[in-house]
DNA sequence: ACCTGTTCTGCACGCGTGTGTAGACTCGCC
DNA sequence: GGCGAGTCTACACACGCGTGCAGAACAGGT
């Protein structure tokens, strides 16, 4: 088996190795790999025995080359996004790879667009682009490889031009704030994420929506960034009045644990005695008893498997419309919202 | 440009749309656009002119079946490690990318050996495969593909069949404990990884080593996991005596954090006034106020480099016998060694 | 004008696989 | 036994590109 230690470019076991060994021809063993294609049970049996033998399966390089249709799928992320969502990566090149795709991955510069660096890098032929960095636009998205529609994750479903999976923020925001409601939290307060992030915007709105409705408005708002230095440096204007709001509603998690931080750092309110806290995406650091975090869980497995459900329309280009499955929050309750009587 | 919304399968450019264009043979295209090949300075500028204007660049994929060497590395993972190393698996994509490489990345389930499944998945010629999961073992990682020479991470320099990267470990340890002599630390106790972590043995070795050397041994051990979690609850047995020890070096950041939690939840004693803290890693919490961890830092960019430059001497099989850089640790301080007087 | 040498281009084949199609083979029936 | 229908296999071409090789084009020398 290990002949000396060779080249990369080493004879791999072909096709028609397997062909002559099976004593059929080459193009027997092509189909009897293939779903669609006739052929004779016992002939296939012959074959996939002989390919057993030497460990053979079709170069799916060469296969992609053939049928015109390759089983690659780019997955593009940001710098930051590897520190957000590593679970949720990791979920997704999981899924992928199980259905039978290959996970190409392209991580971009923090100020990277992608306008040219993904034409560079995308030069063969892929099944599908699923685009996680907010900072590539739908438009860079959309033209970075002719004729493959993107998947856009978080993002607004207005446009019809990508496909997008996406956590429905409203409904876990609105089961968030009426569990605050009845815990008797009436002033809230907002940390928001990137100006540009869409996912900031619809979270900031659907909580400005759930207050309103209940004839207040948001207390007060201060941007973070999606990042803990920042939100740190912003909290101190959370908290700046006479008396700090009775919840604070971060835009993720990472944000609550630097509010968290500078609250018990910097100043004497508790949580969640004085202030509550609630967060977004249940990292693994959620549930940590330091910080213990009430928040808002997307489901990363069922996303990835939405994400693959809809590489797996699109193979048929006849399907023109298609609703994107609704994904499911949970509201994770732990220990930092507390009870105000009234 | 934007032909509707069309099938994945749709014609791209090809090596002969430019030649038609630039009024040349399509083998020209193919010479203009490599390294070696033999072609007239004026006839390469009309071809790439030609190129540019209808945005063509050759498939890789067809290519590499072309030329018989492909450009795609298979970074292996593990679910675990997506949350240890994000920057570092980012700062690897990166350099990857950038040297001209494709990556294809594979995720094992925490219990997978990768025995099956990564020949199951790898049906297709590699140039490379880096493996970063602890969780497979050498011998499957030679016979995941033949013909290549897989690189291990944080693995011992011992086995000769493969290459290997590692931060330079006890250098970096033996820092630590001079440091931790010199403001003046006695006793030292040990948090562990993994049972079968390579990492987790160098560094106990290490630790072990540079204690001996000073006439005293490990006063007291336990095993984490390289998890939250496990060194939570491992954490008591490392402070149950009379007394805690001076200092407690963990294999990891995470298990550092894991500790001082401990320490501050459930116990008296003060970070780093009755107990030092020092991890390992240098992860991006560990400069968050609440932890504000001294520990060892791994040079990720400098790491990621390193493993292009394996792959890139790797590409001529002649180079046999390679030493493999060395890895540069720094010693981070931050808050959590304090200072025993004597 | 002819020959030699040099420089470059185009032809044709190969990389490993998928698949339409013609034809070989089997089976059953008269 | 002959023939038609049906079943399956092997041939050959295609996918997009790299490259050895023959020969075209050209310059220079005699």
């Amino acid at each position: 088996m290990s002949t000396s230690l060779g080249l990369a470019t080493g004879k791999r076991v072909r096709a028609r190795d397997v062909a002559r060994l099976a004593g059929v021809s080459r193009s027997a063993v092509s189909r009897a790999f293939s779903q669609t294609a006739y052929i004779a049970p016992d002939t296939k049996a012959k074959v996939l025995k002989a390919a057993a033998e030497l460990n053979y399966s079709p170069d799916s390089l060469a296969s992609s080359l053939a049928k015109g249709r390759s089983n690659i799928v780019v997955v593009v992320l940001n710098q930051v996004d590897a520190i957000r969502g590593p679970s949720f990566h990791s979920a997704l090149i999981r899924s992928l790879q199980e259905s039978g795709r290959l996970p190409v991955v392209l991580s971009l510069s923090p100020t990277d667009d992608g306008a040219s660096s993904l034409k560079k890098h995308l030069t063969f032929p892929v099944e599908g682009l699923i685009v996680m960095s907010d900072s590539v636009s739908v438009d860079v998205a959309r033209h970075a490889v002719p004729y493959v529609r993107p998947i856009m994750l978080n993002f607004e479903r207005t446009r019809t031009d990508v496909d997008s999976i996406a956590a429905n923020d409203a409904v876990g925001i609105a089961e968030l704030v009426n569990y605050l409601w009845e815990t008797g939290h009436r002033s809230i307060g907002f940390m928001a994420g990137r100006q540009s992030s869409i996912s900031s915007k619809i979270r900031r709105d659907a909580l400005a929506l759930e207050i309103a409705r209940r004839g207040m408005h948001l207390a007060v708002e201060a941007s973070g960034e999606f990042a803990y230095e920042q939100a740190f440096e912003a909290a101190p204007a959370l908290v700046a009045g006479k008396k700090p709001p009775d919840a604070i509603f971060c835009a993720n998690d990472v944000m609550a644990f630097a509010v968290m931080d500078y609250l018990r750092l910097k100043t004497q309110h508790r949580v969640p005695e004085d202030v509550s806290i609630a967060g977004f995406d249940d990292i693994f650091m959620a549930r940590w008893p330091i910080y213990n975090l009430s928040t808002i869980r997307q489901d990363v497995d069922s996303m990835a498997a939405a994400v693959t459900g809809i590489l797996e329309r699109r193979r048929d280009p006849q399907n023109r419309k298609f609703d994107p499955p609704a994904m499911v929050t949970e509201l994770v309750l732990r220990g930092t919202i507390g009870r105000r009587e009234r």
